[in-house]
DNA sequence: CGTCCCACCTGATTGC
DNA sequence: TGCAATCAGGTGGGAC
C-alpha cells in the first residue's frame, strides 16, 4: 500500500498527535518477522524514552527517541523505523479501543493514548537505528535534475523497475510510478537509460506534481490504507491509469492497458505514453 | 554488481 | 453456494 505520500500523510499525523509525549509501556506481539531489530532491544530502547520528532525517509516513518526530562538539547539516543510494508497501519488510539486484529505492537503513551501498529499481512517491519537514519536512496522530492538523470544511466532495465528500485530512488511504489510515467508520456517499459534528458526532465517534473499532489489528498486509498487517525486519502479519484484497466485515458479516451514489468502489474495509456 | 524472480503473509475478489 | 485460484500499495535473498 504506502508509498511516499501515504507515509508522509502518516508521519505528518503522527509528529502532530504525539510529539513530546513519552513512552511508558511497550507491548510487541512476538511475531518475528515483523522486528528488524530484536524485541528486546526494541522494548529497551522505546520503554521510558520521549518522542522528539517524526518524520518520512522514504517509505519508512522515522521517530526520534530521547531520554532527557527537559527541552533544552537532549543527547541523540535512537531512531524508530516504521515501514509499512502492504498493509501496515500505524494508529493513535485511545486506549478503551479494542486492539484491531494482527496488532503487532502497542506503545502506551504519557497522556494514556496508545500508538499502535497493526499489519495483517505482516510485510511491514519495526527496527531501532542507534544512528540518523537516511534512507537507501535520494529523495524524490528534492534531487536536483542532474543527480535525477544520472540515476538512470547505463540502466539497462526498463523505467519502471528503475523507479520502484529503492537504492536509486526511495519513496516510489507502484502507483506513483504509473502515474508519473502516464503524467510524462513515457511507456513503462523503454529502457531506462535510452529515455532522452528532456524526457527524464519531464519525468522527475511529473513525479514531484503527482507525489505533491497526492500528500495534499492524503494519499491514495485503494482498498484499506489509512492515517493516523483511520482516515482514508483521496488521491484515487485522480488516478489516470493506475486500477484503471479498460477505462478510457482521461486525457484521450483510448482504453488503459495493464501489463506487467518487473513483476508488477503496470497501466499505461497506449495512445498517450510512447 | 545489475537484473530477474520468487517467497514472505492475509484477505478480498474472481471464476469455475 | 462453495471452494480454488488469483491478485494486492513492498522488500530481500538467491540465481544467473
Amino acid at each position: 500500500m504506502p508509498e511516499l505520500p501515504e507515509v508522509e500523510t502518516v508521519a505528518n499525523g503522527v509528529h502532530e498527535r504525539v510529539r513530546g509525549q513519552r513512552i511508558v509501556t511497550v507491548w510487541t506481539s512476538g511475531k518475528p518477522q515483523t522486528f528488524k531489530s530484536p524485541e528486546s532491544e526494541i522494548e529497551e530502547v522505546l520503554t521510558g524514552a520521549t518522542i522528539r520528532h517524526v518524520r518520512r525517509v522514504g517509505k519508512t516513518i522515522v521517530m526520534t527517541l530521547d531520554r532527557a526530562s527537559s527541552h533544552d538539547t537532549p543527547p541523540f539516543e535512537a531512531e524508530f523505523l516504521v515501514h509499512l510494508g502492504m498493509t501496515g497501519r500505524l494508529l493513535v488510539s485511545q486506549a478503551d479501543i479494542p486492539l484491531p486484529p494482527h496488532t503487532h505492537a502497542v506503545l502506551t503513551l504519557g497522556d494514556g493514548r496508545e500508538l499502535r501498529f497493526v499489519d495483517p499481512r505482516r510485510f511491514g517491519r519495526l527496527s531501532v537505528h542507534r544512528e540518523i537514519y537516511a534512507g537507501p536512496g535520494a529523495e524524490p522530492l528534492s534531487i536536483s535534475a542532474a543527480e535525477f538523470a544520472s540515476l538512470f544511466r547505463g540502466r539497462r532495465t526498463s523505467i519502471k523497475a528503475a523507479l520502484l528500485n529503492q537504492s536509486l530512488l526511495h519513496g516510489v511504489g507502484n502507483i506513483y510510478a504509473d502515474e508519473a510515467l502516464a503524467r510524462a508520456g513515457i511507456r513503462p517499459r523503454r529502457q531506462a537509460a535510452r529515455l532522452t534528458r528532456s524526457e527524464l526532465e519531464h519525468l522527475r517534473l511529473s513525479l514531484v506534481d503527482v507525489l505533491k499532489r497526492a500528500i495534499e489528498l492524503g494519499g491514495s486509498s485503494v482498498s484499506d490504507y489509512v492515517d493516523a487517525e483511520g482516515v482514508a486519502g483521496f488521491f484515487q479519484l485522480e488516478h489516470r491509469v493506475y486500477a484503471r484497466e479498460g477505462q478510457p485515458c482521461r486525457v484521450c479516451g483510448t482504453p488503459i492497458r495493464k501489463i506487467v514489468v518487473g513483476g508488477r502489474g503496470t497501466h499505461f495509456c497506449p495512445q498517450c505514453q510512447r
